[in-house]
RNA sequence: GCCGACGUAGCUCAAUGGUAGAGCGGCUGACUUGUAAUCAGCAGGUUGCGGGUUCAAUUCCCAUCGUCGGCUCCA
């Protein structure tokens, strides 16, 4: 143990196991596992003092508790990713004097740093920066923290020509702001940082794209270098494992490969074609979706593509949604494709006056919608310009609000469990600073969203500020094979159209009242749902939704009959089946109907027909022998009447 | 829309300025098949589309459409 220095100021630092050890005010993270043991020394990185992270060189001042970070701990790994940005940072400034720094965090999969540089970084520029960091790490070099007042900063990274930098310090409240430095470079930086540019083991660059400064598109591209770092090599080889998985996993390849959808040059981007497997998926998750509305008491409504545009004078769009509109001009006449199902919605109830005995009134549609967005987000099926939207709107009285919207989201849970998605976030969207509505709605509409959360005990982050003009909103999002997040369900109140409309119906009183309506997707869109479906089972999707249920194969040319009765059997029973008596070998037919990920195969030959019997073979399970067609059909019924995930 | 990469047969990918090739798939034939690929032959391309440079362009340049990764926005 150190030498205590006996007339410094002492202090108590409690450790985990709630021993404590008294050190001079003044000691260092560092030096305190140091004073625990020569192997903590050497394997600490961070320190939490009080519930907050610090570096290995933050001096402890006052009684506290102290948990020292070992390396590898995953409570390091946000510091250790951004020890990464740094030594990234510091290696494009080696090989590229010239480029100015913007800002580099550490990210859920990663880091990324965005440069501001003449062109681009090419895919050989990032082979050399991971060269030069492996450089950088064998250094060894210690990162050191250093407080430098406010305007000096400001004056030091202007003079440097770090515009960038200098923006950052200028929004910063503090007096104080911190650098880091680690050899020759030096960074503006919160921290906290790993203590030494070695203690950097594994990592890699991933890609370059192009970035806003501070996401505005008004304001300068900069060149963004995305790249990962992990404790360890191993940990670094199964992510990089898991981007692979998740590339075989994504759906526009699996859409491809299984013969689900296409898009096409000749039509335009964003617009999908269904082949028949897809369609007969999404009939499957159509019907589904049918059944559990009419349960619900939602009643099915059937409106045109296009309208008149002083429709969509009245609702508003033709003002704020311009831009996001295909117009057509027929007659003179401006028509628009429409890019929402609300107002079509509202004129049907609008077509005769309602009593407050019929609230609250359910309309639900698969309304294809089309809107223009920008090609460069378009994406597969989850972003597309052409979309159905399994779309409902709820008329009631504002006291019927909470239970519609309690409702509403046990729906929206009870589908995406149907499906099998249970990783999702729940956004809550409260009130922006320019909005329609009156503070006592505002406030009943939020309190009946969060509220009905709460009721379901639903996590949730609360997005201030960030509601609709019209009405507060609840978003759930899903997430796809590399776990980037896609807005699925959304529940949206609003107190707009009710007004511009004149939604109203009739109290017990007699008088008129306005309505309140709420917009509610439970998937989202067909399309992205479907996106996500297939990308959640890897095209392996349950029976009741596979768009083949079961494939017929024949042994030989002498089954052909057989295998046909059996096929057509299956088809009358209710079940997608497809029939396969090409002349070819048992395992080619076997291996063609696996890599489809068709749930079972009905395998005919001679024993099968003697006995009037089929040979299962399941996806999963393999051989399930022989047994009667009956029997068969009662397994894949009893799967399909379930909603089952498993396979027997 | 912006930044960058990419676009060759249905699919996956070769061909770095000199007449475009493979595997899989498709078609035809043979084999008559028992639980993840039988063999042989044949067909298939105005190299996304349009310009330009060049004696010559899949290859270099420009424009355009599309795709991919981001930025922003949204179901």
């Amino acid at each position: 143990m150190e030498q205590i220095d006996s007339d410094c100021r002492k202090v108590k630092v409690t450790l985990p196991d709630g021993s404590a050890i008294e050190v001079c005010a003044g000691t260092t993270v560092g030096e305190v596992a140091a004073m625990i043991s020569r192997r903590l020394a050497s394997r600490a990185v961070l320190g939490i003092v009080d519930g907050g992270i610090h570096d290995l060189q933050h001096k402890i001042e006052s009684d506290c508790d102290l948990t020292i970070l070992e390396e590898g701990d995953e409570r390091s790994l946000d510091a250790l990713r951004h020890t990464a940005a740094h030594v990234m940072a510091q290696a494009v400034r080696r090989l590229f004097p010239g480029v100015h720094m913007a800002i580099g965090p550490s990210i859920a999969t990663g880091f990324y740093y965005d440069f501001d540089k003449e062109g681009s970084f090419t895919p050989e520029d990032l082979e050399a920066i991971e060269k030069e960091m492996r450089k950088i790490v064998a250094e060894n070099l210690p990162l050191v923290r250093e407080e430098v007042p406010r305007e000096e900063a400001i004056a030091k990274l202007a003079a440097a020509g770090e515009v960038f930098k200098a923006e950052l310090v200028e929004d910063l409240p503090d007096d104080y702001v911190s650098f880091y430095h680690q050899g020759e470079f030096s960074d503006l930086c919160r921290g906290p940082h790993l203590p030494r540019t070695g203690m950097l083991k594994a990592f890699k660059l991933l890609n370059v794209a192009g970035a806003y400064w501070r996401g505005d598109e008004k304001r300068p591209m900069l060149s963004r270098i995305y790249g990962t770092a992990f404790p360890t090599k191993a940990e670094l080889d199964e992510y990089l494992k898991m981007l692979e998985e998740a590339a075989r996993r994504d759906h526009r390849k699996l859409g491809r490969e299984l013969d689900l959808f296409s898009v096409h040059d000749e039509a335009g981007a964003g617009l999908i074609f269904y082949h028949e497997k897809g369609a007969a998926l999404r009939t499957a998750v159509e019907q589904f979706w049918r059944e559990e509305h009419a349960k619900r008491g939602y009643k099915y409504v059937i409106t045109p593509h296009i309208a008149e545009s002083t429709l969509w004078d009245i609702s508003g769009h033709n003002g704020y949604y311009r831009d996001n509109m295909y117009f057509l001009n027929i007659d003179e006449k401006e028509y628009v494709l429409k890019p929402m199902n609300c107002p079509g919605h509202i004129l049907v109830y609008q077509s005769r006056s309602h009593s407050y005995r019929e609230m609250p009134i359910r309309y639900c549609e698969l309304g294809t919608v089309y809107r223009y967005e920008r090609s460069g987000v378009l994406h597969g099926l989850l972003r597309v310009r052409g979309f159905t939207q399994d779309d409902a709107h709820l008329f009631c009285t504002p006291e019927q609000l909470h239970e519609e919207i309690t409702g509403v989201i046990d729906f929206a849970i009870f589908m995406l469990k149907s499906f099998g998605f249970e990783e999702y976030e729940i956004f809550l969207s409260t009130r922006p600073e320019k909005s329609v509505g009156s503070d006592e709605n505002w406030e009943r509409a939020t309190a009946a969203l969060k509220g009905a959360l709460e009721d379901h005990g639903l996590a949730y982050h609360v997005d201030p500020g960030e509601g609709v003009f019209y009405g507060p909103k609840i978003d759930i999002k899903l997430k796809d094979a590399l776990g980037r997040m896609w807005q699925g369900p959304t529940i949206q109140v609003d107190f707009n159209l009710p007004e511009r409309f004149d939604v109203n119906y009739i109290g017990s009183d007699g008088e008129k009242h306005r309505a309140v309506m709420i917009h509610r997707v439970v998937l989202g869109s067909m399309e992205r749902f479907i996106g996500c479906l297939i990308e959640q089972y890897a095209g392996a999707f349950p029976v009741w939704i596979a768009p083949v249920q079961a494939q017929v194969l024949s042994i030989g040319e002498r089954h052909v009959d057989y295998a046909r009765k059996v096929a057509a059997d299956l088809l009358a029973r209710g079940f997608r089946v497809e029939l396969d008596v090409r002349d070819e070998k048992i395992g080619y037919k076997i291996r063609e109907a696996q890599l489809e990920q068709v749930p079972y195969m009905v395998i005919v030959g001679d024993k099968e027909q003697e006995q009037g019997a089929v040979s299962v073979r399941a996806r999963r399970g393999g051989d399930m022998g022989s047994m009667p067609l009956e029997q068969f059909a009662g397994i894949v019924q009893g799967l399909i009447d379930s909603r089952s995930c498993e396979e027997v």
